[in-house]
DNA sequence: TTGACATGTGACTAAACAGTCACCTATAAT
DNA sequence: ATTATAGGTGACTGTTTAGTCACATGTCAA
């Protein structure tokens, strides 16, 4: 399984977010199905694929001579729990003293 | 503030992230006192904080000379909503597996 | 067995990025 | 006023990354 890092930045890119979307939406596509959905050659997407692989974001079954890709959101659900949330749930409950600090200090600009 | 592209991409890097961690703990310092933290020059830490910046995550104050850097979480909250949600949420079979990721992942990195 | 199809590899180019440095401006302290 | 401190800018270097291409392997179908 790949580290957090690697799954931060497999994330970064946004044809691999797409990729990503794509298998949510029909899960187990071939190289070339997704290779039609995208501007970009079969090369292109082979690579993101194998960056998105190394990084557990995506598992494959070879099938004759085809190689079926899955949405593994594990990581995700990882990166959510153990970095996501830190940041992001002092809005719900929990941390009470930082939802203070927080709105003490907000120095933002808004949305 | 950042499209959620810049915002992902300014998550991709460890520094910036262990950035963001320095922020949490201890929210409203200077370039100097985050500079001391990372094995890096000023200017590196600059740069890094204006991607930061840039992306929304990180809004700053002038007080005299100082310029102080404030933690604005909410560009992880759209994250969260309007992204990881969609694949962390799916979440009722193969939680015995993530248990098991969590266990055999939680002696790794810290960042 | 021939040919079409699906995927894979290594080399290559152009762009983006991390990090550093010399130099500069503005504020504070004495 | 002088000096130390905090931050800023533009140019530069080495590395990584996105994307393409020529070529190669394995598989199915007629």
């Amino acid at each position: 399984m790949g580290s957090m890092d690697e799954v931060f930045k497999a994330l970064a890119d946004p044809t691999r977010r797409s990729l990503l979307d794509e298998l949510f939406e029909k899960d187990g596509q071939t190289l070339s199905a997704l290779e039609g959905r995208l501007p970009m050659t079969r090369f292109g997407v082979m690579k993101h694929l194998k960056v998105l692989e190394e990084a557990g974001l995506v598992t494959t079954k070879r099938r004759g001579r085809e190689k079926l890709h899955f949405l593994n959101p594990v990581p995700i659900r990882l990166i959510h729990d153990r970095w996501v949330s830190k940041y992001a749930e002092p809005w719900a409950a929990g941390l009470s003293e930082l939802k203070k600090d927080i709105e003490e200090d907000s120095h933002g600009e808004g949305i």
